[in-house]
DNA sequence: GCATAAATGGAAATGCTTTCCATTTATGCT
DNA sequence: AGCATAAATGGAAAGCATTTCCATTTATGC
């Protein structure tokens, strides 16, 4: 959690309850969300609270590297924390189909394929966005997928 | 443009004017662009033209993988024309960050990582989607992209 | 040609996301 | 601790890409 604040504090943003709400959410959950779930989830505890609040908090989070935003189905959006030890490392990260857990993938899967994409298509390379899906082990073992 | 037509039949689809028209744009332009930027453009050829049409046919053609989607900015979709020898052959694209041409690599980037993916993370993996941005030959030399 | 299911256009609806703005609050400074 | 201030927030409303509805038109097989 620390290292969020953390985050929150370079990136010049207050520390609010709100925010901790939220990243806490994410700590405890582990799996990626939308704005609305999230929404649905925290209103309880913190009494009020703005589904556009959520959204900016989340769309913020997400511009300082503390969440990953990935498109899930019918067009809207998903976040989920990004775990990594220093998320400025380019990494990629994993989605579980089954229980929706987001987890990371060490090292840049294109990095050392980049050379040969290059040659092949002509182009320069200047970024690229992988979404990987999967089981995670325990729904592998569970039934294969669905959540 | 014969084998998008014979896609289209084999998926059970008419062959309309504004299909054909959809796919001519996709052929010449040979970039990505907006159901939007479609219909504006084809609308003064084909005099009357509903945006819903569009939006339809594309994400059919989409659907029959004579188009790729990709998420661009600001929550939009984008299309551009799969030139695949065989589009089911999983393979994936680049697009060019200057000019927004949608280019084929053949080959997957995962398969051969697959088995590290796999035993780095625990996952299993069932799916990816890569989005590989670069800058084709012409924009390298230009000015390194804008459009 | 003709029948028929598919395609189309225009208007309206949908639904995620953002904006507006008045009120509240975290934070730095004294 | 109290204060000033810019940032954060909530609720309502707006925005906007995309889809749905449905009456009309059209491609296709016979």
């Amino acid at each position: 959690m620390q290292r969020y604040i953390r985050m929150l504090r370079e990136g010049k943003f207050k520390i609010t309850p709100r925010r901790e709400a939220i990243l806490a959410y994410f700590m405890k959950e582990g799996k990626y969300a939308t704005p609305e779930q999230v929404w649905k989830k925290l209103r309880i505890s913190l009494g009020r609270l703005g589904l556009p609040t959520v959204y900016r908090n989340m769309e913020e989070m997400h511009q300082l590297g503390i969440l990953v935003k990935v498109e899930g189905a019918e067009n809207r959006f998903y976040y989920g924390l990004c775990r990594a030890e220093d998320p400025q490392v380019h990494h990629h990260h994993i989605i579980c189909q089954g229980c929706r857990k987001v987890q990371e993938v060490e090292g840049c899967l294109v990095g050392s394929l980049s050379k040969q994409i290059e040659a092949k298509t002509g182009f320069k390379l200047t970024g690229h966005t992988i979404y990987l899906q999967g089981l995670c082990q325990s729904c592998i073992t569970v039934d294969g997928g669905g959540l």
